[in-house]
Formats: C-alpha cells, sequence, structure tokens
DNA sequence: TATGAAATCTGCGGAGT
DNA sequence: ACTCCGCAGATTTCATA
C-alpha cells in the first residue's frame, strides 16, 4: 500500500512528470534517496504507468475533437471482436469506451479539421462493417481539460 | 514551424516524457546539444505544454469511468457562466466540453465505484442550478486509451 | 542520512551550410 | 542566420555504507 508520501509524489509527478528527485525532496520535506526510492517503487509497483508529454493539439495539426457514439448492428461475438480490431488501428482514435446506454461505444477522436473528419469519417469509419449507427458531438470549446487525478 | 526532427522528439516524447536527451539523441542520430535546444525550442514554443506521469486508475482507487451529458435548463449566458463554474472546481470531473448535437455538455467522470458515483451526482452535480438533464454512459470497458497524438 | 562516482544537463565557442 | 558539434562546469542520479 502507498501512503500520503507516496500520494504527494503522485500528485507532483502528475503536474510534471520531469521533475527532478531534487526538486520533489525539497517540497517533500525529505533527503533525495528516499524520493528516488519511492519513485522507483511506485513504477515497480504499477501506480505509474509512464510518463506523457502533453502536447498543444491546435499547434501540432489535431485542432478538432468529436466524440462519437456508435451502435452494433449485431451483437454477435465475432462482429464486436471484428469492430474493436478495426477501431484499435485508427489513429485518429484516442480513446474508445464500452458504454452502458443507448449507444455501444463511445470514441474520442482528434482530426485537424472539418475537412479532415469527413475523410476520416466516410474513408475509415464507414468502411468498418457491422457499425450500425453513427451519433457525433462535435467539441465546440473545452471547458475542463486535466489528467491528474486527485490521489 | 518545426521540422521532421522536432516532430521525431514529439512522438518519442509523449511515449516517454522522461527520455534522456542523450537516448533521443541516439534515436536521431544527432549530438545532445541540438536535442536539448530543439526540446527547449519545443518547450518554449508552447509545442509542449508539461510533461505528465501517467497513473493507474484502478491503483489510486478512481476505477470507474462515466461519460455524462448535460442539458441545460436555459441558455442564458448567466446561467452558461455558473453552470461552468461550478463543473470546473468539481474534481470528479476530468474533462468537460461544448458540444453540438442532442445535449449541451459532456463530462468525463472519474470516480472509485457506483457509492462514489452515486455520491457525486446526488451531492455534487445535481445541486447544481441550472441542469435540465443528465444522461450518462458508465465505461465498462476500455478497448482503447492513448494520449499520444500522431504528430 | 550522507557520501561519492557516474551519468546527465546546459551554456558557450566554433565550424559548416 | 541556422543548425550542428565538442567541450567543460554544474547538477542529478543512484549505489553504497
Amino acid at each position: 500500500m502507498i501512503d500520503e508520501t507516496d500520494r504527494k509524489i503522485l500528485r507532483l509527478l502528475q503536474e510534471n512528470a520531469r521533475m527532478t528527485n531534487k526538486e520533489l525532496a525539497a517540497k517533500l520535506d525529505l533527503s533525495i534517496t528516499p524520493v528516488y526510492e519511492r519513485v522507483k517503487k511506485l513504477e515497480r509497483k504499477g501506480y505509474i504507468k509512464g510518463y506523457s508529454a502533453r502536447l498543444d493539439h491546435e499547434k501540432i495539426g489535431k485542432g478538432m475533437m468529436v466524440f462519437m457514439h456508435l451502435k452494433l448492428q449485431v451483437h454477435t461475438h465475432e462482429n464486436i471482436r471484428h469492430v474493436i480490431e478495426e477501431v484499435d488501428h485508427l489513429e485518429e482514435v484516442m480513446e474508445c469506451y464500452h458504454v452502458t446506454g443507448e449507444t455501444d461505444y463511445l470514441l474520442k477522436v482528434m482530426v485537424k479539421d472539418m475537412p479532415a473528419y469527413e475523410t476520416f469519417v466516410v474513408e475509415k469509419l464507414t468502411k468498418i462493417k457491422g457499425i450500425a449507427n453513427i451519433n457525433s458531438s462535435i467539441v465546440m470549446s473545452t471547458v475542463k481539460s486535466t489528467t491528474s487525478l486527485d490521489v
């Protein structure tokens, strides 16, 4: 199990994954060695799965975000497996979840702009066999977006 | 503008933000100095917004994810501002978008489990004035989840 | 906790395009 | 002017006691 000090480390590394052990130690009022060992332990035990750079979507040409609700035609094991496999390969699909409710799957899609979105839908998504229905919610603005969980 | 070398750096840092300049240099067939300068430039120009540790949701007690579609009662400027402000403060809300379609806002919510989810809905979300309707999609499984954009 | 060697970071001078 | 390289002092990492 992890204690409050570990949780503080996780909080700080969520905000800035490149913070040095020295900086962490200063904020936690510890010496460098125990911090170093705690971070290694958190990585080893899988609490920390990795470290990512957060990029500016607009600047790198992914200014458009769309949430797409997919409904399957038939819920056979084979059809589900096929759709999942195809969706998984699409680079525009950042996230895909099997959800409860009206629809079966929820996709977060990121593309450059509206023409790119149309191409994605026409050339890729609708070519996948087994999808009965697509309902899209285009993101007009981001009210909140964080990757930092409340540890 | 950024070139192919910069894009490679972005790709690599999206996968592992803690990669050293030495490692980056080896993969890019460059010496350490230009890599160092390019990374600093990408940070300075805002292509890189920061670095985050990716945590294991289950392990840190956020095993349940729910997408919530909110519809507002009235779309006055004042009501919108109020709802946005309240939602922004909720630690369970990881993301909130203003979207097109049937509903007004889409929220990604992360909580420990079903009781925690119920508490969140009853004690926090439904106490916000101005929300007419909530439609929830509970995540049963994650088919795909990546933070790495196709740079 | 503290020490110290190894690795890495980081800024500068300089060369090539 | 831009991007590269190598050098060297400062800083950080990480094993050891």
